[in-house]
DNA sequence: CGATATTTGATATGGTCCATAACAATTATC
DNA sequence: GATAATTGTTATGGACCATATCAAATATCG
């Protein structure tokens, strides 16, 4: 498992100055095998997690979106009139860690925080008009930049099959 | 996206004193409308990703392996005589963070670095028999424990499907 | 050869995300 | 009406990620 996000350097040698290489008997191959480590669920699970999420915030560069703003977005769009906690722990978020996001969407007025008056202890919150014009542009990005390249490379049927095992493995493994 | 690793208070309310329902007209379901985000890659990307390094742990709780941990071992054993930047930057980690992570290991027994040769500022990684035994052990237990559950929930074709997938996207998208 | 650049492991440091404890205001419970 | 529970919040610590920098060793090139 493990993996981060830097590129890799494509340390490219000259292709002859080999270190320990006495004879051509021995060409230590001066790339690594991975061995079983590509068959480990977690492993390429995180690398392709990773990936997706690099991708996802460059498609969405003009709108500057994270993929947890969007997921908050989208489902504060569903689901109007939901206070903070109820938003945050279907998320999996932590409250304590919900309230800087929330504060960010609401300093760039993509959605806002009502008292509700039935308990008022609770903010009820909602998108603004600005925060619904601009989920409605992000899932235009996504559909085209993001989700569309997963087809490209692996087909609409198996795209489909992926998704439902991830959802699999998300809620019963 | 988003999604921490607690678990959910499972808030189940009495069934009755509901909020704000005025008839048996509009009935708030009390749960959340996931919509289009359980069809988002990376949001269902991430869920199993945690719950797959979750379930890891708890398989490997008697061994005290992590993901990283596991995959130093497994990479040293696959290519004994590499130095430190040449582990660490197969398995996407930055160098400075490899030394912590090759202080754990080393403190434990389970790997040692070796001052190479040929070249006197690079370390040679090599795992000791500790080492050897210990990796031995973590490998039947993912095996057994951690892997198994992934056939009895996808089935081995299947899940063979999605590691080839997942591949696929951690490497080309 | 010798000056300069590069590489390796390491330290320091800052950022982000995750998790827990604690608090005031409000509401529920008894 | 006293006590408990909930909501949003702050403070704080940990884990992980990323960059700059350093000394030692090596490579490069005049």
């Amino acid at each position: 498992m493990t993996v981060s996000k830097t590129a890799e350097k494509s340390s490219e040698k000259s292709g002859e100055a080999a270190k320990g290489r006495k004879d051509a008997a021995e060409a230590q191959p001066e790339a690594l095998q991975l061995g079983e480590l590509s068959e480990q669920l977690g492993y390429v699970l995180k690398r392709a997690q990773l990936k997706v999420f690099e991708n996802f915030l460059r498609c969405m560069a003009s709108l500057q979106l994270t993929p947890a703003q969007f997921s908050v977005l989208l489902l504060v769009e569903k689901n109007p009139g939901r206070n903070q906690t109820e938003i945050a722990s279907t998320l999996g978020i932590l409250r304590p860690n919900f309230v800087a996001l929330l504060d960010n969407l609401e300093s760039r007025d993509l959605c806002a925080r009502i008292r509700s008056t039935n308990d008022r202890r609770s903010h009820i919150l909602v998108l603004t008009d600005k925060g619904k014009a601009v989920l409605t542009r992000a899932k235009k990005l996504v559909a085209t930049k993001h989700e569309s390249r997963l087809n490209d490379l692996l087909g609409q049927s198996n795209r489909e099959a992926l998704i439902e095992m991830l959802s699999k493995i998300a809620n019963e493994f």
